[in-house]
DNA sequence: ATTAGATTGGGGAAAAGTGGGGAATTAAAA
DNA sequence: TTTTAATTCCCCACTTTTCCCCAATCTAAT
């Protein structure tokens, strides 16, 4: 299980390094993907079989406009990457644009995926999401919890 | 599995170079057809008999108009093509016209189809389709990710 | 202080992409 | 039927990019 907040640098050749502690979960191939909310999410190849298997491999995308958009997004939008000796994945430039990655870039854990941040953009939600939170407890509060 | 987008240029005599991942999946000769929103579509013969066999020869060809249709634009705007000993396709003149197909293109992998579009149509679809994001977003809640 | 583990950067080899030339096949015309 | 022209296909070679390995730096823990 992915948990945890880490700063990475991508350098100039797209090259992002794993923390330690989550390579060995992806030393057989892992897979980016565009995410949401400008992030990429990056799964094991196991978790990301399984996703392809049972959500979208019956998609109609021949018929059906909003899955054909849908398909693209998600699997054209993947990429199998593997780790190299130091524990780094390539991220291909299609996915460094789409995320707005610069150097500074963030890796968060989410149970059963990373999240791959660029450093402003996760501070900028965070700030936002911190003060959502606030309201949600307070809410929660009223509740009586 | 076919995932992932690459760019790739047509030459003067129509040939598109399929990217090296693939190139395994269509060792034994491929399919190309006119697809949905202004591209082509690519499948293995493995694929493409399966798509003739389970799909389109249930079609209620007879009764239905746009069953019809369907058939027509997939089987008869299709073409066998072989890759040559660099990897590359040729693709007939009908098709390029079809796809509005200049020198710069894109190659996506859509599961168990390959994709082949214009770079600016490309860009253009998702230019489109990211303003609907919020939708793909929901449709993606809706699957669980 | 020393050692082990982790991060970062650079260089070289291998593979992939691209373009052009020539042979072979087909078609057309004399 | 023979010759010429055109098109297709295959092969070769150049260029670019990617990938992999090595080395240096940094951090932390003993």
């Amino acid at each position: 299980m992915f948990i945890g907040e880490y700063n990475h640098n991508i350098d100039d050749k797209g090259r992002l390094a794993i923390p330690a502690k989550f390579r060995a979960d992806l030393k057989d191939g892992a897979v980016v993907t565009k995410g949401i909310d400008n992030c990429l999410f990056l799964y094991s190849k196991i978790e990301w079989g399984k996703l392809v298997k049972e959500k979208l491999s019956n998609l109609p995308t021949i018929s059906q406009t909003n899955a054909r958009a849908l398909a693209r997004h998600l699997l054209a939008g993947a990429m199998e990457v593997e780790l190299d000796k130091q524990g780094r994945i390539n991220l291909p430039d299609y996915l460094i644009k789409f995320a707005d990655l610069n150097k500074k870039s963030i890796v968060a854990g989410l149970f059963d995926r990373l999240e791959i941040w660029d450093q402003d953009a996760w501070n900028k939600y965070k700030s936002n999401t911190d003060k959502k939170s606030e309201k949600i407890a307070e809410t929660l509060g009223e509740l009586g919890l």
